[in-house]
DNA sequence: TCAAAAGTGTTGTTTCTACACCCATGG
DNA sequence: CCATGGGTGTAGAAACAACACTTTTGA
């Protein structure tokens, strides 16, 4: 599907839409993780109001679509993957949230793996960033993404989940280094082990680092059951 | 405002609208507790597929009002109660879940007194029901029912908003009977008051329980700080 | 042989659980 | 004086935080 033709038809449908309906979006923050920061996927934004801010990526919801479907399109649309962990986290409604009229929009967070071959950003005005760098997003957005960010810091030590934004296999270093940036500081390496093991989320895949200048760390990957 | 007519209003809406576009409305679970039992405030429904089932309380979200005070109307119509703790928690939007077409809802729940003097039930419609005696409901309210109830699990040891359950002032062991009828499990009486205590949620108000056979209970009330 | 990170265990502190007795009141 | 629930403390168990040394590898 052809990312600046999508563009263009939920402008299109935005700008259309009965102007005594409410219009229903879903917005997608995507996660992925690199260089030992969480990032998050934005797209500059294609009204006229926001001209070159920021903001997340969404569409509006179908009337024959799910709310689950919907988000996973704009995500499949905007990165090309599929089977991606997707989570519903609040719903936004406020009068003037959208300048193009009355839009609620159903917030989904994702976590996707950077490195994924399948992963194609289809749009040149698709990029990674931040998330401690963003200062402002079009829109809501911000709020948004500091909701999701909220989320995902309690996510973290309740479900493995987080482990979507890593390698298939990894080493519990770079395990501990997603959980520090995402939660912003510093674990003791001890007990942060002691706990991981505890969940019994992980499964040892009997490899090792390659290429590293030191001692190869265990390679771990999330268990099956 | 007259409730009957807001039904058929309602109603009438759902009926009314295009086939072509989302309608968005709001269901609120209303908690109450009585007879040491969580309660659910529930209406018959009013649609034929449906017949003589409970549904929850909800209405389309109009154009010009926010999510919230969509919630903040239904619950104000169908108790007369104002200043009511409300609480986001989910959106569903399956595409089959309302037989009059697309709804989207946004799922709130909140917390009232049933002793309160100014809770009217406006309409003979309107009952409460124990949550534990809930088999099935309309549409997928008992879905939603079961989520909220979840919610409201865990949300009794982070916040004190359960309280709004209990009239102003309370003893412990009222609270303590309130904790355990959410929770559907028994509390060690002690350790119930020291982990209470250390939550700082509750303020002494210098009275006792009057009219008990026995030792009278210091009475608390929510803390201002 | 050096540098860099891997791997690992113990001790003290805090939190949690289980549990029993005396007290104040009304009938 | 009896029945009923109010009020309270402690000891053992579990979870958590702080902390340092040896090992493996590549350069």
């Amino acid at each position: 599907m052809d990312s600046v033709k999508q563009i263009s038809l939920a402008q299109h449908a935005y700008e259309k839409r009965d102007r005594f309906s409410i219009a229903v979006s879903v917005d997608c923050v995507i996660f992925g993780y690199e260089d030992n920061e969480l990032k998050v996927l934005l797209i500059k934004s294609d009204l006229e109001e926001y001209e070159q801010q920021w903001s997340l990526l969404g569409d509006l919801v179908q009337i024959d679509e799910n709310l689950d479907d919907a988000s996973y399109r704009v995500l499949k649309w905007r990165t090309g993957l599929d089977d991606v962990y997707l989570e519903q986290v609040i719903t936004l409604g406020e009068l003037d949230r959208h300048p193009a009229g009355r839009v609620i929009t159903v917030v989904y967070y994702s976590l996707v793996n950077i490195q994924d071959h399948q992963l194609r950003l289809k749009d040149n005005e698709v990029h990674w960033h931040s998330v401690n760098d963003i200062q402002t997003l079009a829109f809501d957005h911000k709020h948004i993404l500091d909701v999701c960010v909220e989320k995902l810091r309690t996510r973290i030590w309740e479900s493995p989940v987080v482990m979507n934004l890593l390698p298939e296999k990894f080493s519990l270093r770079e395990l501990q280094n997603l959980y520090e940036a995402i939660l912003n500081t510093q674990l003791d390496r001890r007990n942060f082990r002691k706990k991981i093991s505890l969940m019994n989320w992980l499964e040892d895949v009997d490899e090792y680092e390659q290429d590293v200048p030191h001692r190869p760390g265990k390679l771990y990957r999330l268990s099956s059951h």
